[in-house]
DNA sequence: GTAGGGTTAG
C-alpha cells in the first residue's frame, strides 16, 4: 500500500495553542455577549439528531460554528464532523474538509472520519487516513479505530495490511481481547479467503457474541464450507448464543448453494418458530434460497406476502422463472417491477445467454442501450458471451471499442470474455492482439487464448503460447490442458497430445479427468489410431462417459471402421438415448462404407421411436444484427430475395459439376425432394443471405450449432471458389476456413 | 463526554 503519498494532514504541522485561532483562520472576536464554554453551546443541540439533517442543514451549521470560533474545540468540531460523515446525505469529500480544517482533532475524530471511509467506494483512503493517524496525531489508535481500520482493510481484500493491523492488534492486551475487534478480524481473513485464518481468531475469542458466530458461519458459507457452516450454527445453541436474523440468512445461503430444499423448509420454519427479526435481506435470502432449490412455488407464496420489496427481490424471482426455463413469467416480472437497476438487466442477459439464447440475450443489451442504466463489467461479460455463442462479431467489436471509450478497465474476466469472443466469432488475430495489449494474464486469460487458437487449428502457436505460459510461471490448470489436448487433436499432432496427457499428472500434479481421456481418443482416433483410441477408453480410470464414445464413434466414421463404430454408438446410446448426432454419424458411417440396408433399417428405427434431431440453425451476422436460419426457413423479411440467391447458387453449383449428397438426407423421401431438403440447409440460406447483404473482401462468417455436413461443407467450398468470397464457417467443434475452393480443416473434421 | 463489528442477487 502506498501509504507514502499521503498529503500531509494540516494537523500535522506544528501548532501553537494561541487562543485567538479558532482554526477558520479568523480572529475571534472578544465581544461575544455571553461567554459559554463552546461544549455547550446550544447550536450543538441541532447537531444531536444528525440522521435529520440534510446537506444544507449541516452547512448552515457549519458556517454558524465557524462564526462562532467553535471549531477550534476538538469536542466541538467531532460533533460536527459525526454530523457530516454519518448522516444519510453525508457528502465525504465535504467531511474531509471539515476534518481537514480541525486544528487538533481528537481520537473520536480521527475515528469518526476513518469509519464513513471504511465503508466509502474507495476504502484505501481509510487506511491513508490510519496510517496518518499513526504517524502525525499524538493519538494511538483504540478498540474503536481497530474495527473500521480492518473494515477497510476487509474491503479491499486487502491481506497484508489486515495482517499488519493484527499484529498491532496483538500487541496491545486491551485490544487482543476486545470482541469487536477481534470480530472484525474474523470477518476480515474471510473477506481475504482464508476461512482457516478466519476460524482460528474466532476460536481464541474469550466471549463470543452473536456477531462472533455470525462473522465464523459467514466465514464458512462464503468458503465454499457448506456442512460445517450447518454445524457451527448447530453450536451456537449449545454455547447459549441466540441467532438472529443476520445468522439466518448466511444459514438460508448455505441452504441454496447446496439445493437442499428440505433443510431450506426447516429452516424456514425454524425462523418462524424462533421469532427471528423480519428483514427484507433475510426475505431475499430465502427466496434466493427457494430458488436455488428449485421451488418456485414456495418462492412465490413468499415473495407474495413480502411487505416491501426490493430490486434484489424482484431480480430473485425473475431468475427463478428464467432458471426454470419459464422466460415469458421472467420477462414480464422485469417489465413489472418498479425500478430496474444495472442488475435486473445483467440477471436477465445472463440468462438467456447461459440458457443457449443468445439472440435474446442481444436484443435485451440492445434495449439496454435506450434504457436508464449503465452497462457495467458484468453486463459486458454476458453481452460478449451472447456474441461468442452467436457469431456476432461486428456486435462484440462495438463492445470493444466500448469499453476503450469508456476506460472501463479490463479485469481478467473482461479479458477472459473479450479473447473468447474473437476467437469464437472467427477472428482470431484479434483476440491475440487483445491477448498481447494486456500486462496482465492470468490462467483463464492464457487458457482463453490457447483454446481460441487451438478451434482455428492453429495447433503450433497453440503449444508455443503454452511454453510461454509456463515462462511466465502461471500454473496451467485443468482447463488449460483440455485446451492443449484439443490443438493437438485439430492440428493432427499425435505425438504432442501424447506427451502433454503423459506429463499431467507426474509434471503438473493435475489428474486426467474424462475429458482429458476424450480428447485423447478423439487424437488417436483422428490420426486413425482406432485400436489405440479404443485402448484409452476401455482403460480410462473412470467409466467412460458420452464424449469418450462419441469420439471413437466419430473417428470409426472418418476411418470406415463398421464394427468399432458399432460398438461405440451403442454404448454411446446406453449413456444417451436420445442422442441423434450418434444416430446421424452411425448412418453417415453406414453410407461412407455402401451399406444400405443397415441406413434404411436405422433410417426406419428413428421414424418409429420419432427422434426428434435438435435443429440445425445457422446465424450470420449483419451491420450488427444476428440473423438466424433453420432448415427451409421461410420467416426472414428478405425470404424472396434469399431463395432467388439459392437458385443462383444451385445453378452456377450445378454448371461447376456438383452433384448433391443424397446420401446424407436421414427422411423416407424422393430424390427431388432430398434435394431440396439438402438444398435448404440451414448453413446455404446463411451462405444466400450473406451473399446478398456483404460485399467482397469481407468475409462471410456464419455460426452453426452442428456439426456442419458434409454437403454443406462441398457447398462452401464451391462457393468461395465461384463466388470468389472468403468464407468462415464455425460448426460446434471448430473452424473451416473456405477460400478459393478448398477448406482450412482439410476435409478432416 | 460522543461511536463500533456480522447478512441477500448477477
Amino acid at each position: 500500500m502506498a501509504t507514502r503519498i499521503l498529503p500531509s494532514h494540516p494537523s500535522a504541522l506544528p501548532r501553537t495553542h494561541d487562543p485567538n485561532n479558532n482554526g477558520s483562520g479568523c480572529s475571534r472576536s472578544n465581544n461575544l455577549p455571553v461567554r459559554r464554554k463552546a461544549e455547550d453551546h446550544p447550536v450543538l443541540a441541532l447537531l444531536d439528531d444528525h440522521r435529520r439533517l440534510d446537506a444544507d442543514g449541516i452547512r448552515r451549521i457549519h458556517a454558524r460554528m465557524l462564526r462562532l470560533g467553535l471549531l477550534g474545540h476538538p469536542y466541538s468540531a467531532s460533533r460536527l464532523l459525526a454530523a457530516c460523515s454519518l448522516s444519510p446525505s453525508a457528502d465525504l469529500r465535504y467531511a474531509r474538509r471539515v476534518f481537514d480544517h480541525i486544528p487538533a482533532p481528537n481520537l473520536f475524530t480521527w475515528n469518526i472520519i476513518i469509519r464513513a471511509h471504511a465503508s466509502a467506494p474507495d476504502p484505501r483512503l481509510a487506511l491513508l487516513l490510519f496510517s496518518s493517524l499513526l504517524r502525525h496525531s499524538p493519538h494511538s489508535p483504540d478498540k474503536f479505530t481497530f474495527p473500521f481500520a480492518i473494515k477497510a482493510a476487509a474491503e479491499l481484500a486487502a491481506l497484508r495490511e489486515g495482517a499488519a493491523l493484527h499484529a498491532m492488534v496483538a500487541k496491545s492486551p486491551l485490544l487482543r481481547s476486545d470482541v469487536f475487534v477481534l470480530n472484525s478480524l474474523v470477518h476480515l481473513y474471510a473477506a481475504c479467503g482464508d476461512s482457516n485464518l478466519s476460524l482460528r481468531v474466532f476460536e481464541k475469542i474469550p466471549e463470543r457474541d452473536v456477531v462472533s458466530w455470525n462473522s465464523a458461519i459467514t466465514a464458512l458459507a462464503q468458503g465454499g464450507r457448506w456442512d460445517e457452516a450447518l454445524q457451527l450454527f448447530e453450536e451456537m445453541d449449545g454455547e447459549n448464543v441466540r441467532p438472529n436474523d443476520v445468522t439466518m440468512v448466511s444459514v438460508a445461503s448455505v441452504c441454496g448453494k447446496k439445493g437442499d430444499l428440505e433443510l431450506g423448509k426447516r429452516i424456514h420454519s425454524y425462523i418462524e418458530r424462533n421469532d427471528i427479526k423480519q428483514s427484507l435481506i433475510l426475505d431475499n435470502a430465502l427466496l434466493d434460497m427457494f430458488v436455488k432449490c428449485g421451488s418456485l412455488a414456495d418462492a412465490e407464496s413468499l415473495f407474495d406476502g413480502m411487505a416491501t420489496k426490493d430490486s434484489i427481490s424482484w431480480t430473485t424471482m425473475l431468475v427463478g422463472y428464467a432458471k426454470s426455463g419459464q422466460f415469458d413469467a421472467a420477462r414480464r416480472v422485469f417489465d413489472e417491477m418498479p425500478r430496474r437497476d444495472i442488475a435486473s438487466w445483467n440477471a436477465l442477459i445472463s440468462c438467456y445467454e447461459q440458457s443457449g439464447r443468445p439472440k435474446e440475450a442481444l436484443d435485451l443489451f440492445h434495449e439496454l442501450q435506450h434504457a436508464d442504466a449503465t452497462p457495467d463489467q458484468v453486463t459486458l461479460v454476458a453481452a460478449l458471451s451472447a456474441c461468442s455463442q452467436s457469431g456476432a462479431l461486428e456486435l462484440g467489436c462495438w463492445i470493444h471499442a466500448y469499453m476503450e471509450k469508456n476506460n472501463l478497465e479490463l479485469n481478467f474476466h473482461l479479458t477472459t470474455s473479450l479473447i473468447d469472443m474473437y476467437s469464437k466469432c472467427g477472428d482470431v488475430d484479434k483476440a491475440l492482439h487483445v491477448f498481447g495489449c494486456v500486462s496482465r494474464r492470468d490462467v483463464f486469460v492464457w487458457s482463453a487464448m490457447i483454446a481460441g487458437l487451438a478451434m482455428h487449428g492453429r495447433g503450433r502457436e497453440a503449444l508455443d503460447l503454452f511454453e510461454q505460459m509456463e515462462e511466465a510461471k502461471v500454473e496451467p490448470n485443468t482447463v488449460t490442458f483440455t485446451n492443449i489436448l484439443c490443438a493437438c487433436s485439430h492440428a493432427g499432432l499425435v505425438e504432442e497430445g501424447r506427451l502433454y496427457f503423459s506429463q499431467m499428472l507426474p509434471v503438473y500434479g493435475i489428474s486426467p479427468t474424462a475429458d482429458h481421456y476424450s480428447c485423447m481418443v478423439d487424437i488417436l482416433g483422428r490420426a486413425g489410431r482406432l485400436e489405440e483410441a479404443r485402448g484409452y477408453v476401455e482403460n480410462m480410470p473412470m467409466p467412460p462417459g458420452a464424449s469418450a464414445w462419441g469420439a471413437l464413434l466419430g473417428a470409426c466414421a472418418v476411418h470406415k471402421n463398421v464394427e468399432l463404430g458399432e460398438l461405440a454408438c451403442k454404448r454411446l446410446l446406453e449413456l444417451e438415448p436420445r442422442n441423434h448426432g450418434a444416430y446421424v454419424i452411425l448412418s453417415n458411417l453406414y453410407a461412407r462404407s455402401g451399406k444400405w440396408d443397415a441406413v434404411a433399417m436405422l433410417r426406419k428405427w428413428m421414424k418409429d421411436s420419432s427422434l426428434k434431431k435438435e435443429a440445425g440453425c445457422s446465424s450470420i451476422e449483419v451491420h450488427g444484427v444476428v440473423h438466424e436460419f433453420l432448415v427451409g426457413d421461410i420467416s426472414h423479411p428478405m425470404k424472396e430475395k434469399i431463395y432467388l440467391q439459392l437458385e443462383d447458387m444451385a445453378s452456377r453449383l450445378k454448371a461447376a459439376g456438383y452433384v448433391p449428397n443424397r446420401k446424407l438426407v436421414l427422411q423416407d423421401i424422393e430424390d427431388d425432394a432430398k434435394d431440396k431438403a439438402l438444398c435448404l440447409h440451414s448453413e446455404k440460406l446463411a451462405i444466400a443471405f450473406g451473399l446478398l447483404r456483404t460485399c467482397s473482401p469481407a468475409p462471410i462468417r456464419i455460426t452453426k450449432n452442428l456439426r456442419v455436413c458434409d454437403d454443406c461443407h462441398s457447398v462452401a467450398k464451391l462457393v468461395s471458389g465461384i463466388y470468389n468470397r472468403n468464407i468462415i464457417l464455425r460448426d460446434r467443434y471448430r473452424f473451416h476456413h473456405f477460400t478459393g475452393g478448398s477448406c482450412s480443416c482439410m476435409d478432416y473434421w
